[in-house]
Order: C-alpha cells, then sequence, then structure tokens
DNA sequence: TGTACATCAGTGAACGCGCGTTCACTGATGTAC
DNA sequence: TGTACATCAGTGAACGCGCGTTCACTGATGTAC
C-alpha cells in the first residue's frame, strides 16, 4: 500500500508574522485558499472571496495583500508545491538505509515516484492546484531546491548517473520520461483511470515504474528497431 | 516535425438533421461548444449561454435539447473525443506500409503516440475537454472502438503481442505504462515545460518513446534490481 | 512617560458581470379527418 | 386537397447567485517630540 498522507496546512502559518489587526492577515488567506483547494476539489475553488469569508474578514481586507485574484491564486499554488515537497521528502526519508550504492539510489528514485504519486492520490485538489493554468507563481519559487518537487525527480536521477547506473548518455531528457510517466499515472487515475480498483492501481503503478526503470537502461531494443522507432516519432 | 492538424469542426454537424425551426440545433450547440472550448483554452469556456449566443439562438431554446449544463459538456466533450480519435486514425493512416511485421506494428504504435501528442499540442483546449472531470460521458461512448482513442492505444500494444515482439506476460498493464508516458508528456507541455523549445520537446517525446519502447521490453534490469525496485514502489 | 499625528489594516456598501435556470408565451410544423 | 388542432421548438423577461473589484470610511497601531 502506498504511504497515507496526513496534511495539516495550518502547520505553514506560523511564518511571517505581521503585528498589525489581524497578525497575519497574507498568510491566514493562503491557508484558506489552499484548504479550499484542498475540500473543494481543486484551483476553481480558490476565490478571495471565499478565502476572506473563511478567514472572518471582508473581501476588501485581502486586497491590501493581494493585488488580485491572480496573485492569490499563485501564492496557493506555491502552498502547494510546497506541501507536495514536503510529502515527497518525508516519503523519502522514511526508507531504511541501503549499503549497495545502486540499489540505495534505485531505491530513492522509487521512493520519490512513490511521493509523487502518494501526494496526488490522498490531496487531488492540491494536486491540481499545483498545475493549473492559473496564478503567476513567481521563479524564484520554482527554483528553490529544497520542497520543490520537480527538483526531487532531477536529483534521483543525477543519483542514478554518479552511482554509475546510468549511463550519462542516457541522462539526457531522462527527467521528462520520468516525470512524464508519474505525472501521467497521477493525472489518469484522478481521470478516466479512477475507476480502477486500488489493488489494480498498485500494480499498474509498479508496472509503470518498472518500465521506465528498464527503459533508462536502454537494452530491450536492438539498434535498428530503436532507429525505426525514433523516425516513426519524428513523423518520418 | 510532428504532423500538422487542422480541425473543421463543422464537418460534423452534418449528421443527425431535425427537421424542426433550426433544423438541428442539438448539433449546433455541440459544435459552438466544442469551438468555444478550442478557441477559449478548454471545458470552463463552454457555457450554455455562450454556445446560443454563438448559434443565434435563445439560452432557453438550449433546454429543449440538454437538461442542464453538465448535460451540454458532456456532448461537447464526447465531440471532443471523436475529434481526437479522427486526428489520431489520421496519423495511422498516413504510415508508408511496411514489410516486416515487427517494425510494422511498432511504427504503427509510435503514430498512434505520436498522433496522441500532436493533438495534445495543436488542440490544447479541446484535449483539455477531452480530459475536464466536468461532463458526464455515455457509457457508450467511451467503448466505442472506432475513433476511441484509448482503444487505439490498446490496440497497438495488442499487435506488438500478435507480431511477437512484445510477450504476452509483459503485455500485462502495459496499456497504463503506455497512455501515462504519452499523456504525461502532453500534460507537461502544455503545463509547466511549456517554455521547452520545438526542438527540446520533439527530443524530449523521441526519448521518452524510446525509454518506454526499451522498457516494455524489459532487459534493462538484473533480476534482482527489479525485485527491488518493485518492493520500493509498494512502500517496501 | 504622555500626547499629537501619520500610517495603514480592515469595514461596509455598492457596482457590473455572466452564469444556470424557470416562467408563461408565441409561432411554426406535422397530422387526422 | 383543405381545414382544425395538437405538438413542440424557440422567445423574452426575469430570478437569484457568487464572483472580482472599487469607493469613501473607520479605527487601531507605531512614532516623533
Amino acid at each position: 500500500m502506498l504511504a497515507g498522507v496526513n496534511i495539516g496546512l495550518m502547520e505553514i502559518s506560523a511564518a511571517e508574522k505581521r503585528a498589525y489587526h489581524h497578525g497575519d492577515l497574507r498568510n491566514a488567506l493562503i491557508t484558506a485558499a489552499a484548504e479550499l483547494a484542498q475540500k473543494g476539489g481543486g484551483p476553481t475553488s480558490v476565490t478571495i472571496r471565499a478565502a476572506a469569508r473563511e478567514v472572518g474578514v471582508t473581501p476588501t481586507a485581502a486586497y491590501r495583500h493581494f493585488a488580485n485574484h491572480d496573485e492569490l491564486l499563485g501564492a496557493t499554488k506555491d502552498r502547494a508545491i510546497e506541501l507536495m515537497g514536503e510529502h515527497m521528502r518525508a516519503e523519502l526519508e522514511k526508507r531504511k538505509p541501503v549499503d549497495d550504492p545502486v540499489r540505495a539510489a534505485l531505491g530513492r528514485l522509487a521512493a520519490v515516484g512513490r511521493g509523487y504519486l502518494s501526494f496526488a492520490h490522498a490531496e487531488p485538489g492540491l494536486f491540481r492546484t499545483v498545475f493549473t493554468a492559473g496564478g503567476t507563481v513567481l521563479e524564484e519559487d520554482m527554483q528553490r531546491e529544497d520542497d520543490n518537487p520537480f527538483q526531487m525527480l532531477l536529483v534521483s536521477l543525477d543519483e542514478l548517473v554518479a552511482v554509475g547506473h546510468l549511463a550519462p548518455a542516457n541522462r539526457e531528457l531522462a527527467e521528462v520520461a520520468l516525470w512524464a510517466t508519474v505525472h501521467g499515472m497521477a493525472m489518469l487515475f484522478d481521470g478516466p483511470l479512477r475507476v480502477l480498483s486500488e489493488e489494480l492501481r498498485e500494480a499498474a503503478i509498479v508496472r509503470g515504474m518498472l518500465t521506465l526503470g528498464h527503459g533508462l537502461a536502454a537494452n530491450g531494443l536492438t539498434a535498428d528497431q530503436e532507429k525505426l522507432l525514433a523516425e516513426e516519432m519524428r513523423g518520418r
């Protein structure tokens, strides 16, 4: 079974205290917005009015902290990315240490993928918020190294190279293959494959990651077949 | 370069003529709704009022043909699935015939994947509509064999087995790995990887499909490594 | 330590918008005789 | 072939809703002297 998730949105709001009337309205609004996304099923539930209502404040008050709705949504997206990163990091740190470096690196890759998928499954509303088109996210936020789900994917691949399992030549663009496999499964299980039983879902996840693992090592096709497949993909 | 897409939404509306006032209002509304999704960037642009406006009819008139907004959205989703299937079929039929059956089957797999991705890229609004949570789609529509993008993925895998390239044991759940890889890339290129240049996107697609091809054949890992990876994915 | 004043966080009322949906209706089409 | 009537597709006006956003304001906090 994939690890359970128990996310306390409130734990974040301690940061950045303001000593004015409410004390920390900006943060409180973001937290409320994240809860709306979490409970309401996604970013469309994030509105200035609803967040203000939740905090017990006038909608106008929100405009002291956000220029407009898009900024609140962007901040909520940031928060969701943060929570997703924390969840993945927790999954990573849960692992028992392994001596063999290759086994350790493969294990970390698996843990990162597992964390990505279990977050998506446990918190669909937050997961959708991470990937909503709306909500401008600050550049610096996307490039934070800690708690950034995407960076964690990259790092796990780099480790595979460092440890000698993945040939440097095969490292190129491997992050897209990895990210797409994991992200695609997350989306499908929250979409057309929602009907799958938990057992089938788990089995498909294992199968998907094994396929990826085999595929990254790139020994499954003859050179001839590989050339053909590549040409076909390019549209001949 | 991936094949270009030129979709004429109007070509569909000839079916199911009604001889009353408008003649074919139901169909006209669906077509208008699909155009709204196409131009407006997705399913949120599909509203009863906007579709009626587009056709030049009162919103109330739409209620003669759809019980509510969700039904219109469902019909629009159906239409989008149909268009996506047509696009993929066209991609498939564009291929030159290949004698060697294994090469032919691999080529068809690639063409199906390419069609999926080029549709998503050329018609993001319609693609998003296919995968929107809202809009109840009739069971029978999802299970149509012709023009169903998902069936086409399955068929291409079955062919790989029939032709002797893919071991029957490796066929199981391979559709999820294939679908997820392709779907994940489509989503990421329409999301966080939107910034990728066309060249990088193309290269990533080829790499992703090659990884999948290698992976399905499952020769890249030792039995020991595979076991470990599987256990890790299951959460130990 | 105490007062005067500037600063600024939050209020309350209001706006215009597009939406889904309902009502009683009009007017064109199809059909029975 | 012609008329009377039933059927039903589409009209026009209206409703209530929640939204984003703006306005002039109130009242608490922080600071200069």
